[in-house]
DNA sequence: CGAATCATTGATTAGACTCAACTGAGGTGG
DNA sequence: CCACCTCAGTTGAGTCTAATCAATGATTCG
C-alpha cells in the first residue's frame, strides 16, 4: 500500500466520489486509502495537502465492542473519525438518566462537543469492534488556519452536527412513537445505502433500549413498534436483522422527515457509491 | 463615542468580564460599546485584533418584533450575533410542522446551522425589537485564519450550540411536562442573571403556543403548568410577567439538569456582571 | 372600541408507560 | 456437548400523563 505513485499536486478528491486523478494514482497517506475519505474531514484537499496533514491523520486506535472512546468529564485532546465499525454517544444528566445522542459510522467525526470546554460532554461506546483516527486538536486548529478548504470543512462539519440535532430535536418534540421510528430506520437505511451497503436489509448494532433511548421512548414500545411494522409489511424483523420491504411506506410515515444526515454536503444530492 | 484613547496593542479582554486595561481606555471599534462583548464571538482578542476585525463586526441590522431574519432555504452569507432584544429559530417539518428550536439573546450567535448546505436550516424571527450584528462568513473564516483566537471562539461557540443541543434533546426524551417547564425557566433565570438582569422577575418574550413548541408540549399543558406551579408558590405568573418566589426548588424539579446556556466558558464558572 | 390573538380551565380520550410474565439467543463451564 | 444462566426481546393488562376538544376570559393592537 505504500508502493504508488504520488500523483501530481493539483490532483484533488471530491466529496461526490470521484476523483481527478486516476485510481492508481495515490498516496501514502492514510486518508488515501480509507473508503470514508469521501465523507470525511480532508474532502477536496489536495494531495499535496493531504502530505501536509498527514501527521494529523496518521493516529489510529482500536476499540473492543463495548469499549469507551472517551467520558464524559474526561478532558477533550482530540476529535475522531470512524473509520470502520459503529459508536454510539450518550448525554447525561445530573441525576444519573442517560440518553443515546447519536449513532455514528463510517465516516463521521465525533467528539465535537468537547471543544467548548476543553472537557467531553457525552460518553462515547463502541457497539462493536471499531477503529477510529485520532486527530489531536489544537494540531487540527493549526492546519486549518493553513488549509482554507480543511478549515472549512471543519466547520461544515460541526454546522452539520447542529443540523442534525435540530431534526432530532423536531422528532423528539413533535413526532408520535411510529413515526419516530420509521424516521428512524429510513434514516439508518439512507446512511448505509450512502457508504455502500444495501439500503434493506442491515444488522441493528443496538438494543431495543438504545434505540428507544435515543427515539424518546421505552424498549416496549420500540418492540411492539416493529412488530406491528412487520404486521403491516413493511419491514421483516428478526431480532437485530431488518429488512425493509416497504421503504415508501416509511418514508410516508415519518412524514418524508429525513434525520440530516451525518453529512450535509451530500444530503440533498444523489451521492452513493451505487451510482 | 470616538474620541476615546487607544489603548496599547497587548490589553485584553478578558471572558470573565474584567479587562486588563482601564475602564476609559476604548477604541471607537463597535465591540468595544457592544455590552455583549465579552460574551460573544471577540472574546479575548486584543485591541490591535479588535481593530482588524472591525469591518466583519461593522454591520448592524435592526428587526422589528416579529421580522423575519433569515428563512430556510435561502442563501446562508453570514453569521449574527444579538446586540439586543431577542429572537427565535424555528425548524420545519417537510409535512409543515414548525418547532421552536431556541430562543437566543444578547450576545448570542445564530445562523450557525447554515454554513454546512451555504442554506439557512431554519427561520430567526425577532420576538421583539431587536438589533443584530451581521458578520460575513467569507470574511469571518479569512479572518479566523489570521486570528487564531477568534478561530478558536468559533469553534468554541459552536460546540456550545451542540451542547445546547444535546442537553435540549435530553430535555425532550426524558422529562416529564412539569420537568421541562421548570428547565426552561430556570435556564432563562440563569440567562437573565448573566447578562445583568433579574434572574426572579422577568417578561416572557414568547406565547404559550411558542415555549410549548420548544418543549416539546402543547399551550394547553404550559398554561396548566403555570398555574399548578404558582398555586405550588413556585413562581407568581400574570400573563408573561413572571416572578420566581421559589428558585431552589424549580432547579429541584429540572432534575438540577442544566440547559446548556449559550456560551460554555461560563456555564460553571459564576461569572455574572453582578460580581 | 372592537377584532384578533393569547391564555385559562374543564371534560374526555388516546398513546405511551409501567409492571409482569414468558420466550429465545448466546455464552460459559462442568 | 449439553445444562444452565443471563441478557435481550416479546407480549399482555392496567394506569397515567399529556393531548384533544371545547368554552370562556383577558390582552393587545390597529
Amino acid at each position: 500500500m505504500s508502493h504508488l505513485n504520488a500523483s501530481n499536486d493539483t490532483t484533488t478528491c471530491y466529496g461526490d466520489g470521484t476523483c481527478a486523478d486516476s485510481p492508481f494514482l495515490q498516496r501514502d497517506v492514510q486518508c488515501n486509502i480509507c473508503g470514508m475519505r469521501r465523507l470525511c474531514l480532508p474532502v477536496g484537499l489536495t494531495n499535496s495537502e493531504l502530505v501536509r496533514a498527514g501527521t494529523l491523520l496518521d493516529t489510529h486506535a482500536k476499540l473492543r465492542k463495548g469499549e469507551m472512546l472517551y467520558r464524559a468529564g474526561t478532558p477533550f485532546t482530540a476529535l475522531y473519525a470512524v473509520r470502520f465499525g459503529s459508536l454510539k454517544t450518550t448525554v447525561l444528566a445530573e441525576d444519573g438518566r442517560e440518553q443515546v445522542a447519536g449513532y455514528h459510522m463510517l465516516g463521521e467525526l465525533i467528539g465535537l462537543d468537547g471543544i467548548c470546554t476543553k472537557t467531553h460532554g457525552c460518553n462515547a461506546v463502541a457497539l462493536e469492534d471499531t477503529e477510529i483516527c485520532v486527530m489531536p486538536f489544537d494540531m487540527l486548529e493549526r492546519l486549518a488556519r493553513e488549509l482554507p478548504t480543511l478549515q472549512h470543512n471543519l466547520h461544515q462539519i460541526m454546522s452539520n452536527e447542529i443540523m442534525r440535532d435540530h431534526s432530532v430535536m423536531l422528532l423528539l418534540g413533535s413526532m408520535r412513537a411510529e413515526e419516530r421510528l420509521a424516521t428512524f430506520l429510513v434514516n439508518l437505511s439512507d446512511r448505509y445505502w450512502q457508504r455502500g451497503y444495501s439500503s434493506t436489509e442491515f444488522v441493528l448494532r443496538m438494543t431495543r433500549e438504545e434505540i428507544g433511548s435515543y427515539l424518546g421512548l421505552k424498549l416496549e414500545t420500540v418492540s411492539r413498534l416493529f412488530s406491528r411494522f412487520q404486521e403491516d409489511q413493511l419491514i421483516h424483523v428478526q431480532g437485530r436483522a431488518i429488512k425493509i420491504t416497504n421503504i415508501d411506506a416509511l418514508r410516508t410515515l415519518s412524514g418524508h422527515q429525513q434525520l440530516t444526515a451525518s453529512r450535509g454536503k451530500y444530503n440533498n444530492s444523489h451521492f452513493s457509491p451505487h451510482e
